[in-house]
DNA sequence: CGTTATGGTCATAATTTCATCATGTAATAC
DNA sequence: GTATTACATGATGAAATTATGACCATAACG
């Protein structure tokens, strides 16, 4: 199971570092964020797999966060978890009426904090269904993550390995490189434009075994960017 | 790749003055504003691809900008970057709220400026209708950007592709090599009105496959242009 | 902590495509 | 029938686009 990301969004140290020790002793990947507009750049950038909000922060109430989170369709996915000082009641109706996931009111056991970020977890991740792919003998292995061709291994590196399960997955289609870099790099990240065709051209040089050459599946699209298909060229 | 234009909304020549800089490097056009009023008026009458509005403006605050700017729907899709101080946090929320694309603080290097252009500016324009197109066992394929006659793939180059979507989805109807150039090659692009004959030339060679002929789908209507028409010759 | 893989960028080569020009051919006008 | 105009076509150098090899930084690994 890859490494999960919990962003801790909190402005009291104390509360972030007890967080940090207990979500990295359950081996969670931990990041902090102790205001509003450093949280939401964090959250954008690197898309962390849940995120625990405390209520009262300076510079606007998280409620402000979670209800932008909830409304933009790239963060809806997130389970957020509301951290609540009080009892108050009313919060935690407010905030699950926003959108929270669930809420923990401080001071809390490490224990079942652990146990609910697992519980939403589970639940959040319908998991990518990966699957076995095949196009003429040519087989992705989502599972294990492995490409064969003629029931050899091949070798390609993990983003050529993307590259091709997103074009596997959306054949006769062309893209451009800007929605290659959006679905298999992900949004938000910065990359030169031409540095798909750098990884298109790893891609096919893996895709030619000595067994079979699988490279004229991945076609290049003059003037527009490239295309998975498997009828003839 | 056309040059991409910038609009710069900043009150603070200093400002203005370094990120002129910074984008005339990395090959943009910039446009400069000082206020809103002027602001407006560029977009309107310039259409800049992207806007870097910053926040503090005099004679009304930015986001009145960008309020109305994501309220018109000749300028909704303008991609909006929000330049603010380092200390407004909610600010950050309130102008995303808005409808800003991005944002960044002041102060900000400029090579992440950069970035989040060319990411915003890539996501942009997602494309036009598409979809598939048939006469007679003529195929084009908008998805794939392929042309099929008799399933198999007809190669041709971008323009001739283009020229064929546009006759194939209007049809019955005589073109002037001027519309022709307005339709295909996009407005304000200068070029010889003979050239459309040469894509024509190239277009219907191309639709001679070995199995059928569709070149006499591509007529021509002496002195006036050409026409698609499924109807016999 | 050194070693190896991987990923991103750049510079340059290899291709493809394009806009024009020059010239041939067909269609109208007179 | 001949002049004139409009379109067709082949060739061509330039421009645009993609392919490729190399390099360096950094992450992953043992």
């Amino acid at each position: 199971m890859p490494e999960r990301t919990v962003l801790i969004v909190d402005d009291e140290f104390a509360i972030r570092d007890m967080l940090r020790m207990a979500l990295e002793i359950a081996d969670y990947r931990v990041e902090e964020a102790d205001n509003i507009q450093d949280a939401y750049t964090r959250i954008v950038d690197q898309r962390p797999d849940i995120i625990l909000l405390d209520w009262m922060l300076p510079g606007g109430s998280g409620i402000e966060l979670l209800r932008r989170l909830k409304r933009e369709e790239s963060t809806q996915e997130i389970p957020v978890i509301m951290l609540t000082a009080k009892t108050a009641e009313d919060n935690v109706i407010q905030g699950l009426d926003v959108g929270a996931d669930d809420y923990i009111t401080k001071p809390f056991a490490p224990r079942e904090l652990i146990a609910r970020i697992r519980a939403l977890l589970r639940r959040a991740t319908p998991g990518q269904e990966q699957g076995r792919l095949e196009v003429n003998g040519l087989v992705l292995d989502g599972e294990s993550r492995r490409i064969f061709i003629a029931d050899r291994p091949v070798d390609m590196g993990p983003t050529e390995f993307n590259l091709l399960q997103f074009f596997m997955s959306h054949p006769e289609r062309a893209y451009t490189r800007g929605q290659l870099l959006d679905h298999v790099w992900g949004a938000n990240v910065y990359v030169e434009e031409r540095t798909v065709d750098v990884h298109i051209r790893r891609l096919r040089k893996a895709l030619q075994a000595d067994e079979a050459d699988y490279s004229g599946l991945i076609q290049t699209v003059r003037g527009t960017g490239y295309r998975f298909s498997a009828r003839g060229l």
